[in-house]
DNA sequence: CTGAAAGCGCTTACAG
DNA sequence: CTGAAAGCGCTTACAG
């Protein structure tokens, strides 16, 4: 091990050439001699040598272009304004290197508008790019273009297998539903029934809370106590009435329920009809520290929420990123986030 | 806002002298006119110049020395094995930059060993500390030699109020007794007793385990459903045997007891009695995710652990000293990490 | 195919 | 009290 780090100086040295040829043969521009090329080649090997990060982000005006494409957070998909703030941070972080960043966001439900969105991002001739793969078949295409234009890529909040992704950062979906099931088997007596709330408009995100609930009814036949009926219903339109009227419905004809698992992060709307109905006596758990989830957290309404770590993942995200066209660094294809259960004892310092 | 970040060479410019004066100013090393002086500070502030931590660290072949004082490891103390982990973190991530980082640690039974050990600290000459203040009147000490001799300290794992400390990074100690009041009530009959257990050889940990202890108990009066006793009981000397007997002999006394609480990160001690003596009937609930804990969690004879995260506390001390001192970012006096509630189902996220 | 030079923004002696 | 110069380790453009 060299006591000091070796620069490119000690290397031309040793080779006997100047650091102009060094340069060239550690960035393969060619224009050198096979023979000059391997000694210098075997010379970097034995010297361990790696590039010294702040001189090269000092020297090369090359500005890394970053974007993101996530989805736009709106009064009913509130869960995506946490992504930005972690963009902010590792922005905030990375500040005293030359990085320009660009943030497109595309309609939650409209496929087209995900196809449209990403040649914008195209248009915008990134470096690396953070994107949400919503859309299957669309982010798919998306993504082997990006490929293709050998333009790195990372995945959050979910994963497309047969893309060249450089890492996904995000849930453990199918064990976070499983930690939901623990919890609910943990707080409910064992004879009550356990009710499974899906709230989904459309088709598009069942992927995501189907996975989820598998996770759930997993636990039970083998780590769970709990020995009652698992029921599950789907809400398609997600309007206080049309919830009440149904939830009703469903608490009448199965008065053992006990507990209530909403899969998604729309819980509160579980709650708000849940408490307009003046009934107190079922343990609700649902996911992600929106506000509305959070006034119910607090109010006792909801007795559990799982957080998925949203700024962290986009922080994550670009820092891999970063290292990665920065410094070749190859961070793990997958990295699982932890699943934060809170409650309105901790829930202080996830907000 | 300038189009483009100033540098020194417009500053000069601006005020007409060169950028070596401009620079005595920033660096206040005197030796300038007052006029000069002012102009300059003047344009500084116009500009809101700030000085490019890329250029400087190249540049400056200052290399800051940390120091961390911390207890050492052992396998009474098993806690203080993920700290340094936290700092190898920082140190990585800092590597381009020109740091030494010398580790110094105490024996955590030995007030007079802290005492030697803070000398040390003070042989290796630190640009910056960061200390857990187990022991009140000789870390106060400490902690005013370092200030006297202007050289910022963060604390982890606990603070010193009357100190001039750059930050605290940590845990809410009695916000964690609460949430851990609260998951016991959660799980536990309302009818059934609590049973609260210190583990102290000695007084030194009392402050920290008597908070949380407090914590604790403020839920139930108010928030919890349980109207049950809480008991709670000291145990000295932590060897197997004593341990056995007196649990034995205490839950003879009270046969309504439905949960215990261990105040330390000892609880795999208590579960090793239950274990061995076959009563599986109690919810157990502890800190810190100890190898020997985490066996017990996985095998469910401790329902939760809490998790103070000790590598992301040191982590953060790390980034917040080197912070301070390259960019003079002063950070947030108190930074309460999340209170994590870990399970078997959500714990291979947390180890 | 290769070398010599300029420059990124700062700091550090040194000369006056 | 102030300026001019060298240099940190790298990249880039140019000359040969």
């Amino acid at each position: 091990m060299p006591s000091r780090r070796a620069r490119i100086k000690d290397i031309a040295e040793l080779a006997g050439v100047s650091i102009g040829t060094v340069d060239r043969v550690l960035h393969d521009r060619g224009e050198v001699a096979e023979k000059t090329r391997d000694n210098i080649l075997q010379i970097v090997k034995d010297l361990e040598y790696s590039p010294n990060v702040i001189a090269r982000a000092l020297k090369s005006r090359k500005k890394f272009r970053f974007v993101s494409l996530l989805p736009e957070p709106t009064d009913d998909s509130a869960f995506w304004i946490k992504h930005p703030e972690g963009i902010m941070k590792a922005m905030n972080e990375l500040e005293p290197f030359p990085i320009a960043f660009s943030q497109v966001t595309f309609d939650l439900l409209d496929e087209k508008d995900f196809q449209k969105k990403s040649e914008k991002v195209f248009d915008l001739d990134p470096d690396g790019v953070i994107l949400a793969p919503i859309f299957k078949t669309q982010a798919t295409a998306f993504c082997n273009k990006l490929t293709k234009n050998g333009i790195p890529f990372v995945f959050i909040d979910g994963y497309l297998e047969d893309t060249d992704f450089l890492s996904y950062t995000g849930e453990d979906i199918f064990q976070s539903g499983r930690v939901a099931g623990q919890l609910v088997d943990m707080v409910t007596p064992a004879d009550k029934d356990i009710l499974i709330i899906n709230i989904a408009r459309n088709l598009m995100n069942v992927h995501h809370l189907n996975k989820r609930m598998q996770g759930f009814m997993s636990y039970f036949p083998h780590s769970g106590r709990n020995k009652g009926d698992l029921i599950s219903m789907n809400i398609e339109d997600p309007v206080p009435l049309a919830i009440t009227a149904e939830l009703k419905r469903v608490l009448r004809i199965n008065p053992g329920i006990g507990a209530i698992f909403v899969t998604g992060s729309k819980s509160y709307k579980i709650a708000d009809c849940l408490e307009s109905e003046g009934i107190n006596s079922v343990n609700l758990i649902g996911y992600d520290l929106l506000d509305r989830n959070v006034y119910h957290l607090k109010s006792g309404r909801i007795r559990f929420l799982i957080g998925q770590r949203p700024d962290e993942q986009t922080y994550k995200g670009v820092r891999k990123l970063f290292d990665y066209l920065s410094m070749d660094k190859v961070p793990d294809k997958m990295e699982y986030l932890p699943v934060d259960v809170v409650t309105s004892e901790n829930v202080q310092f996830f907000i």
